[in-house]
Parts: structure tokens; sequence; C-alpha cells
DNA sequence: CCAAAAGTGTTAAGCATACACCCATGC
DNA sequence: GCATGGGTGTATGCTTAACACTTTTGG
């Protein structure tokens, strides 16, 4: 329940808040991509005034209908048409001068999703372009800012849950749940122990089919398992081992 | 940069944004406090309807020319006339119906205090109540929610930093600070490995001086090391060590 | 036959856990 | 002198980290 000045309570029985201080309020959406090499971010030219040529996140400004989670569940749907994209709140940006035509308050979502599962078409209608985490350019106004709070948060979410999910094919190999890690804590992991860690945590299911694309002798394709998070196929034990999962 | 439907970087260009468009939006204060026993959370209790009678966080709208940081910190302020109360925005909460009133946006705050620090007048002014966090009350709107949302991230980031800074008083013991991380946890810890795992991250000073109020032996009173987080001070190894604080 | 990536085991060190008794003091 | 809370050490198992070679196969 809102309270205004004078603090107390009773201000709030107004059956309308004040008008006056109503704000814009958008979405932002910092979209991270994996394309089984790297990990990328997806970023949007602007093509005009102010700010013309900068690169930017993409967003949209918050309807009075629109909850701020359909909000940017639109914008990922109108940009890859894709509905059940993973979406994480990050942070609101409140900064009264963040936005030089105007206060703008912006909540920033990130979004994980399989770069080779949607058309570049929607991509190029925006003058988009994937960026490598080392390559992105200055964005315009906090952007910047945002794109390193989804970094750090997403890493710290990633030794807590196991991300692939989102950022995997259905079938994929280790190598390349390797590299999914390796490109989001930017180093390198030894792979005996790598494998050592993710098997025992019995979250993968091994199939008996390989993937032959990325070296002759092939490697096995692996899927998660159902309901490997939720507990409930789980002892204790082991789900608390899981919320320590992947701290390499 | 803000971009709405057509879902064209050119719909930014205008001057002003849709004014429209623009929404209520509100801080609301999860305020956690310690006093040396328990880990306590501040209620208030409505007088007015609608809900009166119900608890409720404190909350205030923001104004247009008000930073979200800002308007949280000057509800502290008002209400307990500290000026650098530990503030951290725990999420921001906008479903279309969550505000009978009026479609409200409201940005999260949860803080840490002192409870013996400051006056319970101006607590009673606004029928406030601390409440143990086993006994928190049914809350109106999300209110709830949010209580349950800040207790998690509280947890999550007690493994990663020593809270005890903004919850403790400047010399505090180890057992007032066991209890305080007990309180998090809601959990017993050995004596000993507790204090073994703190001393060993070198953030804490011990200090010849003894609280004797908690015992007849007393205990003794420690400091923590400023710049023991900035890293400036620490080699690697110690600084990975300390990311990794507290995880019992 | 060789280049390129996949796959595999062992050892040592560090860390977390479990556990029980003495100490200092006020009353 | 006893009740109360403060303070201490050790042994065990587990997790992590470091490390190098063999396998498969397409070209």
């Amino acid at each position: 329940m809102v309270i205004n000045p004078p603090l107390k309570q009773s201000s709030v029985l107004r059956s309308k808040y004040d008008p006056q201080q109503r704000i814009t309020v958008a979405v932002d959406c910092i979209i991270f991509g994996f394309d089984s090499e790297k990990l990328k971010l997806l970023l949007f030219r602007r093509k005009v005034e102010p700010f013309k040529g900068s690169w930017s996140l993409i967003g949209a400004l918050i309807k009075n209908d629109v909850s701020l989670d359909q909000g940017a569940s639109e914008i990922l749907y109108r940009l890859t048409g894709l509905r059940d994209v993973y979406l994480k709140q990050l942070k609101t940006y409140g900064a009264v001068n963040r936005d030089p035509v105007e206060r703008v308050i912006s909540v920033a979502y990130y979004s994980l999703i399989r770069i080779n599962e949607f058309d570049l078409k929607a991509v190029e209608d925006h003058d988009a372009r994937w960026f490598d985490l080392k390559d992105v350019p200055d964005l315009l106004l906090d952007h910047g800012r945002m794109v390193q709070d989804a970094i750090r948060s997403l890493r710290l979410m990633a030794r807590n849950r196991p991300l692939g999910f989102e950022l995997l094919p259905q079938l994929f190999t280790l190598p390349q749940l390797q590299i999914l890690y390796e490109s989001i804590y930017d180093t390198k992991f030894d792979p005996r122990n790598f494998r050592k860690k993710i098997l025992s945590l019995n979250i993968l299911e091994k199939t008996d089919t390989k993937d032959m694309s990325g070296s002759k002798r092939g490697a096995f394709l692996y899927r998660f398992r159902k309901n490997s998070l939720d507990g409930s196929s789980m002892s204790n034990g082991e789900f608390e081992k899981l919320k320590e999962v992947i701290q390499f």
C-alpha cells in the first residue's frame, strides 16, 4: 500500500492516487543467445536521432493495462515468434535523468534463447546483431550498465541452477555444455573435472546417438532429465547438492 | 531506449513519450532489524479502509523528480532518522491488478537496520511493530510475497557477503554474530565450526574488551575490519574465498 | 597415417562436518 | 559451589583441483 507525505497511512485512503505523479515506465530486454559456440548478446542499432547509430537494447513502454512480465514477453514474441522464452526480471533503473527525452523508469529483463531456433529475418528487420560478450560496444543511456548487471546475475544464477535448459537444444553434447559454461564464466574448465561434476548431479540422460557435426569421432548427445529440478524425484541430500550446482 | 508498437526504433524519436501511458509508481520497503537476539521485520497497521487493520509494509509514491533509490532512502529517513541505511532493491511488482485502487507498479527495497539504534517513537507514531520472522501475519496486497522474496534474497546475499556490517553494532560478540546467522537461515550452527569459519575469513578484528551483558563470563567484542571487502587489501586467493563467505 | 576432437582415472589438498569438555564469572 | 553461557581441537569424509594419455574417424 502506498503512502506519501505526510507519512501517514491516512493519505492512502484517497480513491485515486495523485495523477500528477504518474511516470513513464518502460521494459528493456537483455537478450542472451547461445549458438553452441559462444554466448552472445543481441543488440539493436538506432536509426534516428537522438543517439542515431548507437547500439541499444530493445524495449517498449508499458501500457497501463499490461503487466511488466507481459510487456517483456511481448517484446520477445514480436522479435522471435517464441512464446515460452525464459525471462527473468533483472533490476529497475530509476535515476531521474537516465533518459534525456523524459523521465522514464525502466524495468530490465534478461532472456535466454537458442540462437539457432529462431529466424534471423526478425533480427535483420530491426537492424540487430549478435555480439560476443567480449565485443559489446558502448550502448546508449544506461544500457551498458544493464548488460553488466545481467551478466553478473547470469553467472550467479548459473551456479544455482543449470541454465542449459534454456540455452541449449533439447539434445546436446557435453563439449557443448562445457563451452556454454566457459562462455558464461569467461574461463576454461578441465574436461575431466567438468564431466565428473556434471554427471554426478544426475540431471542428464545419455542418449545412444552421436552428434557428428563437431568432430570426426562424434560426441554423444545428452538431454536434461525432466523433473530433475523439482525435487520430487530426489532425496533431500541430492536436492541440497543441486542448490550448489556448477560451482567450478 | 524505449520502443513501442510498431516495434520500430523510429517511434522512439518523439520528443515526449505518450503521456497516456504513464503509470503510478511506488516504493515499498521491507525493513529487517536485528536486536542481538532475533531477526525481525517492521510492519505497519492500516488505520483506514480499505484494508483497515491489515498489516502492511511501508511505502510511498514516487514523484517524477525523485529517483527510486532516493525515494526509498527518504522513507527510511523519515521513519528512522538514519541517513545511511543499507538499502537493496529487491524486485519490481507490476501485475495490473495488484492494487485495487488503481494500477500501481511497486519497486520493493529491503533494508537492514540495528533495532537498538533508532528510537521507537517513530515506530509507534506509525502504529508499527517488529515481528519475528516466524510470526509475520498476513499482509495486504502482494506484500506477503514481497517479504518472502526479501527473505530469500537476504539468505542468498548472506552467503556472498557478511551482512553483519549492517545489522550488528560496531562492536559485537561472536555469539551475537552466530545468532544473527542462525536467525537468517532459521537453523543452528555448531559454535566451533562457526567460529573457525568466520575467523578464517580474516574480516574480523578482536578487541580486548568484553561484553558482559550476555553472560557472567563475558564475551570478547569484535569489529569488522574496514576494507576487508574491497579486495584491495587482499590477495586474489583470499578474495575468491570471500565470495563464498558463510556457506554453512 | 595423421589431425582433431572425445573421452577417461588417480592423487593430493583443502574444506566441511561431527563431536565433548573446560573456563570464567555472578549469584 | 553451581548455573550460565563462552570458548576450544581433532579426526573423518567429501569435494575440488591438478594432471596426460588413448580412442575414433574423416580426410
